[in-house]
DNA sequence: TCTTTATAACTAACCGGTTAGTTAGTTGCA
DNA sequence: TGCAACTAACTAACCGGTTAGTTATAAAGA
């Protein structure tokens, strides 16, 4: 029956020993589980699948489906406000030409699909998981925030921005890239972030010069 | 053993016929389920109980779970972007003033969790529901993106407003209430929407007048 | 170099709990 | 009496997490 070998090469092996690389793949594959279906109704199996290895495997590397999900957003987004109060805290001396550099950096992230997945699924999965909203207010969103704000005063005490209140410049600076992000992402219609210099210039043409005609 | 009634009073009846009121209250129930829990761990039974009647009467009135969601974006959102439409087709000859009164409207919905409840819902299922999400992009917000769009434009050619991207404008104007509501109800932070006037005042100082000195 | 031993990495199969949706029967009301 | 409204009890299926067992690999001796 069985042949005995020799002609019949090893057969390849069903899996190899590749702990090191393991837990990024798995969120890899986590995130487009998620992004797909939303945090309830992506399956573990397929999970696994992607990231090709079993369900139980999983659980050597993480210990529950939550713990994915934190770990995601602590690998994702986390560096990310860190990035964005740096680039903040640096441009204190030319805020305008500071806020047009994030203004671009932001948008290149909102354009991608695998940036935007994670605050949708905050948004999602709030209601359940409280202490997850928690962390992301505090530690990305309310840091990212109070970077800007602090930029916002800069601009102002430098006279380089007018006397405006920092936490409305705030929200009209990241507000309307949030609002597209969501168009583009959510509701898949037509982008203006496909082509982001374009975007960047007329949001700033409304953002440094108003709506109401200049004297 | 059991007092053969008489004195007993007729037991209060476990359920009156109401079928008028059913599919409303149900909906509510449904709203604060999902809006609690999110739609997928929101749990028929509970929604029921919320609503004053069995599980199995509910499908008396709907036939799954999803078409809850989809009652509720109808009755929820639809009538107010057409609301939204309506004021914006008639503030054509004063559109600053015409944009003030629909930022106090907005903000005023936004504060309301059971208004947001439903665009939350909306962007946590949309991966698993495309239709959903396509029935929100076309029939909410592109309806009310193209009334603001037109009003914009007619400021434009009235000389009230700057000649800016309609577009750009539309999102500094959406964007930040957006934004707000976002930071109120998903991340439970200390928001501004409770002081709807001065949000508005603040909002309206940047969009109109824009974050450079003026000359 | 060839075993032997140890263990890290992995899987198949299962379990317990959960829940959307159904059915068969009961109750209120005209 | 008849029927629409309603419920209790049930089914079928799903899925997160566990467990018992298997395989790859490395290290230690001979």
């Amino acid at each position: 029956m069985a042949p005995k070998s020799a002609s019949a090469r090893v057969p390849a092996p069903r899996w190899r020993r590749r702990a090191e690389a393991r837990p990024e793949e798995i969120l890899e594959a986590a995130l487009a589980e998620f992004t797909a279906k939303g945090f309830e109704a992506a399956r573990m199996e397929d999970i696994a699948k992607a990231a090709g290895l079993s369900k139980a495997a999983i659980y050597l590397y993480f210990p529950s489906k939550m713990a994915l999900l934190e770990a995601l957003i602590e690998a994702k987004v986390s560096p990310l406000a860190h990035q964005a109060a740096t680039l903040a805290a640096a441009g204190q001396a030319d805020p305008l030409t500071a806020l047009r550099m994030l203004s671009t950096a932001i948008a290149a992230l909102m354009a991608d699909p695998k940036v935007v997945a994670v605050p949708r699924l905050v948004i999602g999965v709030c209601g359940r998981f409280p202490e997850i909203a928690e962390y992301y207010r505090v530690q990305v969103v309310a840091k990212a925030r109070g970077a800007l704000e602090q930029l916002i005063e800069a601009g102002v005490a430098g006279g380089k921005i007018r006397k405006v209140d920092a936490a409305a410049a705030v929200r009209a600076f990241i507000g309307p890239l949030l609002f597209e992000a969501m168009w583009t992402h959510v509701l898949k219609g037509e982008t203006a972030l496909n082509d982001p210099r374009k975007l960047i210039e007329q949001q700033f043409d409304v953002l440094l010069n108003g709506l109401e005609p200049r004297a």
